[in-house]
DNA sequence: TTAATATATGAACAGTTATTCATATATTGA
DNA sequence: TCAATATATGAATAACTGTTCATATATTAA
């Protein structure tokens, strides 16, 4: 059973591949982590939240948008782990989570060859 | 008009937020790359593509599916630079695009904490 | 407690996307 | 040329996702 010409080679890496491949579950949170950032209006709030800290209000400033929609994307992130949120009286300050956040879009940023 | 505790504060961070963001080009660049790995589908064709290049036949014995799902996808992968193609005789042959590829999805497993 | 403010959320709708099925294109060997 | 094999792709459908609107919850000030 041919299959390519470099049926060896091939057959090798598949096998490894299958040998190697994240169990389902892992493969499922990697990819909930690319999700939670890419789509625009979640992105912008996470190059928002590289000034520092802010309240749900002056999110909405910076990216634009409604309060709703901010809030459900805030909600989002904050599930993914992107960002951890913390209440201040009437408001509740949303930040990033940790520094990976920043290094994958950073990563991203500088391979696209796009200013930060 | 006071809209929240740390007024002074947010408002600074929410003008450098607005000062430093992104064009809308660049987010929407670095929305797509990350749309482009926030499948599992896709993932997992990239993870298997870690072990050296192979042919769809391979690609689909790694990943599971079928052949036209897989063929989508890798036209997805290849749209948004993340895999390369080339033809050998009867059949094309993916590779990962280059190290930033691998470099992101370790940056981000390691994040998770789930083995590669 | 009541009013005002900040934030969150459920439901509905519109737009997007992954998969399947059928079929098309391209290469090779006869 | 024709048959066989490998890969790609358009259309259709089903599932998913982002936004909006209306409303709910939580905190503070009076």
């Amino acid at each position: 059973m041919k299959t390519c010409d470099r049926e060896a080679q091939h057959h090798m890496a598949a096998e490894a591949a299958k040998a190697n491949m994240p169990s389902e579950e892992d493969v499922g949170r990697v990819a909930s982590v690319f999700k939670a950032i890419s789509e625009p209006s979640r992105l912008k709030i996470l190059f928002a939240l590289r000034q520092g800290e802010m309240c749900v209000f002056h999110i909405v400033e910076a990216v634009g948008g409604t309060q709703s929609a901010v809030s459900h994307q805030l909600r989002i992130l904050r599930d993914s782990r992107m960002i951890k949120a913390r209440r201040d009286g009437q408001n509740i300050v949303y930040s990033l989570a940790d520094e990976h956040v920043l290094a994958v879009l950073e990563l991203v940023c500088t391979h696209l060859n796009c200013k930060l």
